[in-house]
DNA sequence: GGTGCTAAGTTCATATTATCTACTCAGCTC
DNA sequence: GAGCTGAGTAGATAATATGAACTTAGCACC
């Protein structure tokens, strides 16, 4: 990975992928937000994911400011680990329903899940769209992309 | 990776990362998106690539049909070949949305560039955002997610 | 009609990561 | 004090990525 890439790329998509972009650590995100996985077996037995690997990554994302580790301890047992995602790691909620989105509706299966998001406290159900300062939804195809330097960006 | 992930896993998130969850993928694909890249070698520059992995990673997304080959020849010069988005490709606008989203608020610098939407016809600027069915936004850190058959969410 | 140029690759040696299996370790239960 | 369980470590092997050098096809220019 050249240098214009990587964590110091201007480029906010490269910067995201530097921490995101390999195959599990979504997966574990995933994991934590909507299945509300928290202990080491639990994403262990979920993701089929090797425990040497699992270590790795939970180690990154604590380092990346992603998830925490908390210790707890249950009445008759030692104490134990737990993993907790952080704001930082609960905000990557808009990047997993892009995900499902796209496979749901580009890689369907009659026996597909997704995350079902809802507002906390009235079950209100929402899904991701484009929309205007207006507030006027607009599909996805209908859009054009250009780099923008992000100071452009503020206030939007 | 496990068979309860990959290509036929249940879960649309996995499905995608099947397709999506690698350094170079989504690269290719906001070059491709937002650069309007469709030569190798305006992709080997842009990214730093090694060229057997380009070579490997394009053939991956025609394969999977988010990209398309075309020989075009310009006057002068002998034919070649240009790689240019699927429909299936252009509807990644939402993830690579979400993710500089993600690396703008999360991983900002003072020099960084982010993609800007906007609507092909008016050029009015879209963002992201999480919507009821009213139409309204609500924000990212008031949800809740849990997993759901896709057949549940037809229709939304 | 040979030389050089360029886009688009291929080949191959090396380095880095991932995977799988077996093992450790700490504290609890019995 | 023997065994169980959750949470890992360690190490051999397999798969991928990286980087550099090489190939190929066709045109341009002399």
């Amino acid at each position: 990975m050249p240098k214009s890439l990587g964590k110091d790329s201007t480029c906010s998509i490269a910067r995201s992928l530097e921490v995101l972009g390999d195959r599990w650590t979504l997966l574990i995100v995933r994991e934590a937000l909507i299945a509300g996985s928290t202990r080491f077996q639990e994403f262990r037995e979920a993701l089929g994911i090797a425990p040497n690997l699992l270590t790795q990554r939970l180690t990154f994302l604590i380092e990346e400011g992603l998830l925490t580790r908390r210790t707890y301890q249950e009445a008759g047992t030692r104490s134990r680990h737990e993993y907790v995602l952080t704001e930082a790691g609960r905000s990557l909620n808009l990047v997993i329903a892009a995900l499902s989105d796209w496979g749901r509706t580009r890689r369907a299966r009659p026996d597909g899940t997704s995350p079902a998001f809802t507002v906390e406290d009235s079950d209100t159900p929402v899904r991701l769209a484009f929309v205007t300062d207006d507030g006027d939804q607009v599909g996805a195809g209908q859009l054009v992309a250009r780099r923008t330097p992000d100071r452009e960006l503020v206030g939007r």
